[in-house]
Order: structure tokens, then C-alpha cells, then sequence
DNA sequence: CTTCTTGCAAATCCTTTGCAGTTAC
DNA sequence: GTAACTGCAAAGGATTTGCAAGAAG
């Protein structure tokens, strides 16, 4: 049995409650990738792959594994919500390209470590954070020159 | 007249818009404090001191606001949007509390020197970025306790 | 068999929009 | 005057919830 599907039944026992083929099939999918998603595609994903669950269990579902500690909301600008693997999954930050969209990851443990010590200033405890230098990437910058 | 107020009427008049009294009772109200807010409750400021400006009129006065550069949108975990001030601020980020949605500002000369590394190292040309860190506060984190 | 789950549709919350009358420039 | 503005109520998108029927333990 793979990891994720251990500690969510692990979890689901200790609160009493059960594990559907809902919830195998929407946990199944959420870690077929190490991408971030967002709610309706992974309901669209599943809808086509013939699994018609509902949005609202879905929904129920995300919401148990977030308890249940596998997966964590990414906080974005847009109105719906990300998600991102807690299990498995090196945290990394974003550089956004403004022009066309490119995503480049980087990790930086100077910078985390930092993060630390500031909240430890302000008496804070930290959970997850989220780190997005917008800007342009290489190849953009050319075209803006050139344009 | 004050800062924020020839910076509007500037936008609005190179836009073809208009300085109507709703927009500037808004204006006021946004620049009379320095603290994030949150819309509904400068609808009920507003509302308290008798100026029934209606809902949709403060939403759009805030849209004109960030595109006039002198609001910015902070990114929260909670589902309405707060705002902040740009004009006369500034720069800092964020902690953000997933309990009680207290917002903490910081500013670290340090990370924001390794995020200037990490774009050169990249080819990546910054423009703007999103430093935010969710956690618990002070206060929060001995309530979580003794729940 | 009992408690938890599901799907559905309705409800909710925050925000935007269409419209008809009103106002700034 | 005319294009932009307002309030209203209705629409919108994302998420949650109440309920009755169905399944897991």
C-alpha cells in the first residue's frame, strides 16, 4: 500500500470515518502527479476517467486530507483555492514570468532560514509560506528590447 | 490638497473618469488610517457615518484604487480580500495568522538581498514579489493549547 | 444495524454586472 | 449634452450544507 493511501487511512480510522472508493479514487488522483492543482480540475480529471464524484465530495475530501496532513493549501491571488503534496514533496518557491507565464523553481536555504528567524522575532509559528518574485524571465527580456 | 487625492484625480482624469463624491468619501476613508482593511468593513464605516454608498460603488472605487497605484491587494487565506496601502508605505510582507487572520508585517533588508541573488543567478529580471508566511500567532498558538 | 457517506439541489459568501435614472465635466 | 456614475437587484463563481437514500465497518 502506497504512502499516502497508509496515513489517510490512518487517519480516517482515528476520527472514525471511512474509507470509500470516493475517497481512494480522489486520493488516487491527487498523487498520480506532484503538481499543484486546483479543485475543478482534478473534478474534471476524475469525471473523465469515468469517476463521476461529485463537486461536493471533492470538496469533503480535500478537505480530509488537508486534516489529515497530506496535502496543504497554496494561498494564490486568484479566488480558488491550490493545493500542494505535503508527503513526498520538497518544498520550493516561484520566479513568474509577467510576459509569458513561465513558472522556474528554485530553493533557496538561506532565504528559509531566514524566514525562521523573523518569525521567531515576532513569536510567530510557522506553517507554510509562499515566495513569488514576479518579473521577466531571459528570453522575455529580449523581446521587450526588441519589440 | 492631499497626496492620494491628486494621485486619484491624476488617474481618474487620464482615464476619462470622473472625482464624483462617492469616490471621494471612499478616498478618505481608505487614507483616514494606516491599516489593512477589509471591504465589507469600510462599507460599515462608511455606512455609520452616513455616507450609504452602496456596496457595488465601493467595490469598484476599490478596483480603480489598485489600478490607480495607490492600493495593492493583499493575498490572505481567508475568501474576501483585504487591502493595504502603496502611497506613502513602505514595502514589507507578511505573516499571516490561519487562526485568527491577524496580518504581521516585516521587512528584511537580508531576504530580499537573497532574492536579487537568486533572480541573477536565474537571468530573471524582477519586477515585484510575494513574500507570505502562514503560521500561528502569539496569541494563537496558546489558545490552540488550552483548547 | 448503526453511523458515516454520497449526490443533489439549495444556500452561502464575496464580488461583479445589467439596467435605468442621475451627475460630473 | 453626453459619457460616465450610481444604486439596486439579479447574476456569478467557489464552496458548504441539509436531506434522504445507500454503503462501510
Amino acid at each position: 500500500m502506497k504512502n499516502e493511501e497508509k496515513k489517510f487511512r490512518e487517519y480516517l480510522g482515528s476520527k472514525g470515518l471511512k474509507f470509500t472508493p470516493e475517497r481512494e479514487l480522489i486520493l488516487r488522483e491527487v498523487f498520480s502527479t506532484h503538481d499543484h492543482f486546483e479543485v475543478d480540475d482534478l473534478f474534471v480529471k476524475l469525471y473523465h476517467k469515468n469517476a463521476h464524484i461529485s463537486r461536493a465530495t471533492v470538496y469533503r475530501t480535500l478537505n480530509l486530507l488537508v486534516q489529515g496532513g497530506l496535502l496543504r493549501q497554496v494561498i494564490s491571488g486568484e479566488r480558488h483555492s491550490h493545493y500542494e503534496h505535503i508527503l513526498g514533496h520538497r518544498h520550493h518557491d516561484h520566479l513568474v514570468c509577467l510576459r509569458c507565464g513561465k513558472l522556474i523553481e528554485f530553493s533557496n536555504r538561506k532565504i528559509e532560514d531566514l524566514q525562521d528567524e523573523v518569525c521567531k522575532k515576532h513569536n510567530f509559528e510557522p506553517y507554510s509560506h509562499l515566495l513569488q518574485i514576479n518579473g521577466f524571465c531571459w528570453d522575455c527580456q529580449i523581446k521587450k528590447e526588441s519589440k
